[in-house]
DNA sequence: TTTTAAATGCAACTTAGTTGCATTTATGTT
DNA sequence: AACATAAATGCAACTAAGTTGCATTTAAAA
């Protein structure tokens, strides 16, 4: 994707182009895992006001941008793409070492015994474990 | 479970016999879905400190007593028993209108493309959807 | 070029959870 | 029962993630 399609993304979805946000698109297209707001803050040459970052990054996922993740550490990350195609959301892989967090491909078929009354609407797995870097 | 059992399960985990252990353990026994740091200040008659409160949390999940659970609000709940079985852990069910949450039966059997090199240790799935009560 | 709504930056705040330390309490030993 | 000791408690101060209000700036439509 070139600079000129970060500025139609934005356009697409009705957000001003801005540096700020085509240096986050640059960088989340760059970034093969998850990203937190620290790793963010320390990746972009010019620091970036706090509420700023977070207010982008709460933009750019309402608008299917990027994806959060909760991978259980206290700390959100956030990565490119949407979270879930056709309903079935992806998993995350969270290394237990390094506590990078990976996109998986694959489905989560899920066999639980649902009590009668309860609506399921998503699912979200997260798989704990060492990756291959560590 | 009697009051009697309580001191035993207290006593087998090496954890000393405090009111505050026993009145926690009671609650937890009592209650049918996961509990907040705020769900149970508001429910044990006492008011606890913080750090006690969180403090023993940590030594009961250490212990296998309860087990934490991530529901993506951002903040923890704890549950009665130990979050896995034989390595299969439990999914969590998490209303997206009360935030309650209930510990749910049954297995996620993963289908999942992990690449190479990465080792799976655990998987932690969360469903959200509307439950019975809402 | 002007207008306007949205984006930014700053400061102050909130909330969950942690840490250090002095005091108290449970429990094993004499 | 009295003592010793390690663990548990309470308090205060702190950290870290994230949010909010508001004044200023900027993108882009008119």
């Amino acid at each position: 994707m070139k600079n000129d399609n970060y500025e139609q993304l934005l356009k697409r979805k009705g957000l001003k182009k801005t540096k700020v946000r085509l240096a986050l698109i640059q960088h989340f297209m760059n970034m093969e895992h998850a990203q937190s707001y620290n790793d963010l803050q320390a990746a972009l040459i010019n620091e970036l006001d706090k509420s700023t970052l977070y207010r982008n990054l709460t933009s750019f996922e309402q608008a299917g941008i990027i994806h959060r993740i909760n991978d259980h550490t206290g700390v959100s990350k956030y990565a490119f793409g949407e979270p879930s195609i056709h309903g079935n959301e992806h998993a995350h892989f969270v290394c237990e070492c390094c506590e990078t967090v990976y996109c998986m491909e694959g489905l989560v078929p899920l066999q639980l015994n649902i009590p009668k009354g309860f609506k399921t609407n998503n699912v979200q797995t997260i798989v704990k474990g060492i990756c291959a870097k560590c």
